[in-house]
DNA sequence: CTTGGCACTCGCTGACCGAGAGTGCCAGAC
DNA sequence: GTCTGGCACTCTCGGTCAGCGAGTGCCAAG
């Protein structure tokens, strides 16, 4: 009893399956593929690897279905990435490089995912962890209040206005913002936001008694910014895919779209990667840590520009799923998007 | 037979349906109500109410349930909206007034509205045709590249880098983009959009021939971002509802996510208000326009900072809603998020 | 105009049954 | 030792049928 063969088997069933979404039969199988034995040798087969747990029968006499872990095995060793059509990279590119802007890039890559691969696709905003200040704007507003705009290295923009307590319009005021200006840029500009937040607080020290309440004013909404800022966020889109896949869901697409509406969880999902980074990864049915989402896999893959990985994305489907188109798909979307992140970081 | 009676049960159906979400015999329903006439007076009213084409009964033998027109004649002349608990009021002010910035607060509006309603949440963005240009601000980045941060009244942020093709770095480059800094906001500042970009074409022309290149650059891009910020946004919460309503789609959730996913036809929807701007607007079923809305509900109302209606919200539901505690909703959350934007206006 | 009565309709439920698909196992072939 | 054909068995699925119950429409009397 060769393993190989068992092995073949396993691979036939998740691809019937895969293909007809019903439960596949040792007879159907000899038809469909020619692996040169008779339907009594693949039951026998098919025995063993129920005993293993890779397969499992609905019912005594119906056909199989391949288990969570049957599906790990597929994935792990019985399945190769599949290219893409040179048709399809192209289409990827030209539809990503239309992009005028983060948010853009962000939204038409969920978009991208989730028509190319007909699920749900999940896009994390480039996280702010490792992000530098690139430099910070202030403007006077009204009497007394100042809006800061913190631009960071990723084009990301943040704004938030405050109330300095003092006239900024005479020549005091534009000088006092001037040099405000001036030296949270010398110690912010171009530094991680762990590290400015760190010396824009030692600033506040450092100055005058006089200017201290407007610098401690403008300090401390900063502070605010970059922690929010970190808060990370999460597009989705796709999600009448699931509706469509629906025979897959016995009744459960409620949870799944509470689920969903989880960011939070979201977000930790799409943070716990495999170990290589540049990996598409793959988390199946009930190696799910979250509930409402244990039947449905995750297809992931880190982005990010440079040789930084500062986010996710990732498309969300049912445990049956074609995995290795899938997973072309993400990766080839995530490279693309980090490709145009490389190219708009250098501006 | 009077007509009142006859509109007094058809208010008892309605809201027997809502509750129970089965067809409602006259039996059942002397019984629930207290209409001082018997079974069989109210089933004559019944079978004229269907005459009318206001209920309608599923088969034969089965109790009634409201159409379309039926619930449009309940919702325009039989309900009154139900005020909100001072509970209520209070909790949604406070859940709004936590927010730092514009796209915060559309966040929060549209969660408390889903949560609030267990429906499906629409915000639309405030809309940018009417705003008006509040500050221009110009930052040198890198060698030659110059990044605009368009600051918009409603507190929206836009950016935008460009390249000048001229060294900025030097003395002659930071007067350069002095120079373009003011006079771009001599003429934008405080302007609405249409008027901005018209005023800032006409500025290129007058400009020096040695700086006209990199001004024409500024102006361009301006105006790219002054169209494109024109293009509407709006931002969806609490799809899992619907699945909770599942009872109520005979198998249609599939076609109103969809639906759903078409931002543009949604914006349409929203678009197209009542008469008055002030007043809840209800679309019922099959008043819907769109395809696949048609077994939903879009309870709306016009929003914005001022007496200016820049945009609406709303929930979507199944034709089978609680009306008035959705209407009390709805708009109780349009009035507090008017207010907040007029607040954040001020400053 | 209202009411009680009554015959009628129709969907829902559960039981039953036959067909079909698929299995497990065994005995024999290679 | 491994593979294969055969066979009895199991289980789901779809269809039919009867009984039940809710609800109706209509009628004749109050």
């Amino acid at each position: 009893m060769s393993e190989d063969r068992r092995l073949m088997v396993l691979r036939a069933i998740v691809q019937d399956y895969v293909h007809t979404s019903e439960p596949v039969g040792s007879k159907a199988l000899v038809e469909r593929h020619h692996l040169g034995v008779s339907a009594a040798t693949v039951r026998n087969d098919m025995a063993l690897l129920e005993e293993e747990g890779l397969i499992h029968a609905p019912h005594t006499s119906a056909g199989r279905v391949p288990t969570d872990a049957g599906y790990r095995v597929f994935v792990d060793r019985l399945s190769a990435v599949k290219p893409l059509s040179s048709g399809e990279r192209r289409a990827i590119s030209q539809f990503l490089e239309g992009a005028v802007d983060l948010d853009d890039v962000v939204d038409r890559t969920v978009r991208l995912l989730a028509s190319l691969t007909r699920q749900v696709a999940v896009v994390q905003y480039p996280s702010l962890t490792r992000s530098t200040v690139r430099h910070i704007e202030l403007v006077p507003m009204g009497s007394s209040h100042l809006m800061i705009v913190l631009i960071v290295n990723t084009g990301r923009v943040e704004q938030r206005v405050v109330d300095t307590g003092r006239a900024l319009s005479d020549a005091d005021g534009e000088a006092l913002v001037s040099s405000i200006r001036t030296r949270i840029n010398e110690v912010a500009a171009g530094v991680p936001f762990t590290v400015a937040a760190t010396r824009l607080r030692r600033l506040v020290d450092e100055t005058d008694e006089t200017d201290r309440t407007a610098m401690k004013a403008v300090v401390s909404a900063l502070g605010d910014a970059l922690v929010e800022e970190r808060e990370e966020r999460v597009v989705l889109a796709g999600q009448a895919n699931l509706a469509r896949a629906g025979a897959d869901f016995p009744r459960t697409i409620g949870p799944i779209l509470e689920a969903l509406e989880e960011h939070v969880t979201l977000l930790r999902l799409l943070g716990q990667l495999g170990d290589d980074p540049d990996l598409v990864s793959v988390r199946i049915g009930s190696e799910n840590p979250v509930t409402g989402l244990q039947t449905t896999s995750l297809v992931s893959m880190g982005y990010g520009s440079g040789s930084e990985r500062v986010a996710s994305l990732g498309v969300l489907g049912p445990t049956r799923m074609d995995y290795p188109t899938t997973m072309a798909s993400v990766r080839a979307v995530a490279r693309y998007v980090s490709e145009i992140l490389d190219d708009n970081q250098g501006t």
